[in-house]
DNA sequence: CGAGTTAGCCAAAGCGCTTTGGAGCACTCT
DNA sequence: AGAGTGCTCCAAAGCGCTTTGGCTAACTCG
């Protein structure tokens, strides 16, 4: 059934069942009603190759993603996806992932821009003066950053969870409880959001003026074996830290390993504090003991990109803004006061 | 720059710079070499959408992703994913995913056939007797299953790996080591994966004349928390048992947990193995005590599901075949003799 | 040498939609 | 009455590709 036949049997012409169906003005309450009628009667659904050759809009938003052999693909990405999923159902919009090559994605934004496959992208983990950022901008693809960059003079839009703010709580506190050597365990520092996450906690470290030594620094990806090794290094150190803020529960569970490989116990030797991203399978109430967290749900943020990309999408929304979202920091056993 | 515009320098038709890009026989070589030439040095690209209009492909595989508010995507799916990625990559072949609510996948499968969004699609996690399975087959749209079903009286393409077999290996290993009681922690068991891996202990412990108490079997979504219940509940029992197979890491953590919250340790009072579907953030051999597996690479099952989906769309892959992977076993220090 | 192939090319008809540029008609206003 | 104004609707021209059904010229072969 297309519509052809549909405007045929109507006596209408194709153009005239195209508005009606459309929502165009130049057609008549009585035979929209008449045309919308026989259209879900007879389940008729616009072809979308067709469409999409006469419009050039796809009904699709597009993500890339940076693979290959030594490329791992992030496990937040499941629960992000979770959360646009779920959005994108209920308004029929589809996702495509268009793999690419992790060391050149530009060929691949450049493509699916090109062949206008997608309506929209999202970025996700996006760096200071990221360069898929600059392009996507020159594109002129609507898109949405999750996460933030820096050093850009333009906007963009962008969500985001104020890591900075987080972060500053979790070092606030351990502060107040007297910790004094205390380290961070951070992500990939190319990327922005550990940026911020150090940021914060250095602040929140200076307004007692104290520190963040070099060496009370680790900045790596996120596994639990990393976790455990940083644990390991900082802790066998001559001057090891009482307080360790971490960037992910999953290094966390290194980190707790650690900890019980030296012989040492948390909270009494040592406070820890992680990022929770909130995961249905790995919470952080249920760790060995409960573990204080800075949590925010990535869930909900993959349902808010999907709300806003729509939104840009069809127009909804204009302006290049961006949105922060605060983070709760929640006190569990793993946190007391520092040892004496 | 269109094929019209590239014909028109040419001084050829449509027609033949189509056919000589497209490989048609009825071109000479000679203007199919022009041809080419002027398309790399003008930077020709096809429109997808005129093309998919025309013949109905679309250079895209699919995926029908299950979601809702209390539908938590499996974190296996982002190591697939890598796999299928790191091959698509390689084919310029895009992946759609299409949510769907997880109580009526039917309808987006329909949509996504009637539209002709994807050349092929692949299905997860399936069951036995699977509607989705059944409604592919009969939509006529080439797929593949990651996974087995069973019941059907017609064959299908599928991949999976020989999870009867690992979890006989690992059930002859423990009883080899003179466990007599023996538990099974295991995924859900509406899906075939499940299923198998009951069945491989149940055939290994028989073949000493044991049997696997009904007690001695949980079914859980592969939670850390639903690890962490299942195995106190197994360990608090009058009668518990002396080793457990449990069916992913995430839960296998939780095991440890428990085990170490009661007091007991590994292998000393149990014997654990579990299955791995090797994560790049979390390993085995870095558990406290490390943890035998049964293992097999879910990356490379991506990677090979997408080859195979190339293959189909083709038409180079005829046949429905399966194709079952053989699993390793991993021996390492969570388990040892039975305790006397 | 003439009929039959064959290689190489082309014009034009789709594919199924959206959108442009009117056309017809009833009405209002001066 | 004539011009102007909306309101409905339509024919036809795209969108850019593939594919069908020739057509021509060169070549083969009895």
């Amino acid at each position: 059934m297309n519509l052809k036949q549909l405007s045929h049997m109507l006596s209408l012409s194709q153009t005239t069942v195209s508005r009606a169906l459309n929502g165009y003005p130049e057609v008549s309450e009585e035979t929209r009603r008449r045309v919308m009628d026989a259209a879900k009667r007879h389940g008729y659904r616009p072809n979308p190759s067709a469409r999409r050759l006469a419009t050039g809009k796809s009904g699709m938003i597009g993500y890339v993603l940076p693979t290959g052999a030594s490329v791992d693909i992030d496990p937040h990405f499941v629960e992000f996806l979770s959360g646009l999923g779920d959005y994108a159902r209920s308004h029929e919009l589809d996702l495509v992932l268009s793999p690419a090559d992790a060391d050149d994605e530009e060929t691949t934004y450049r493509r699916i821009v090109a062949n206008r496959q997608v309506d929209a992208v999202y970025l996700s983990a996006p760096r200071p003066a990221d360069k898929r950022l600059a392009l996507v901008n020159t594109l002129g693809i609507p898109f949405i950053v999750h996460g933030r960059s820096e050093g850009f003079d333009f906007d963009y839009p962008y969500l985001d969870i104020d890591n900075e703010g987080a972060f500053h709580e979790a070092g606030r506190l351990l502060v107040q409880l007297g910790h004094k050597r205390l380290a961070l365990i951070n992500g990939n520092d190319r990327e922005t959001f550990a940026i911020h996450r150090e940021r914060g906690m250095r602040r929140a470290l200076a307004a007692s003026g104290l520190m963040l030594g070099e060496r009370h620094v680790c900045s790596l990806t996120m596994t639990e074996e990393n976790g455990y090794r940083a644990a390991r290094r900082l802790l066998e150190d001559s001057d090891p830290p009482t307080a360790i803020a971490c960037s992910s529960l999953i290094m966390a569970l290194g980190v707790v390993r650690a900890v019980r490989d030296l012989g040492l116990t948390i909270p009494g030797d040592l406070s820890l504090v992680a990022h929770d991203d909130v995961f249905p399978w790995l919470r952080p109430e249920n760790f060995p003991v409960p573990l204080s967290t800075t949590r925010s749900s990535i869930r909900l943020a993959g349902a808010r990109v999907a709300e806003r990309l729509a939104a840009r999408i069809s127009g909804l929304e204009e302006v290049a803004r961006g949105e922060v979202w605060p983070v709760d920091l929640v006190v569990r056993g793993s946190v007391a006061g520092a040892p004496v």
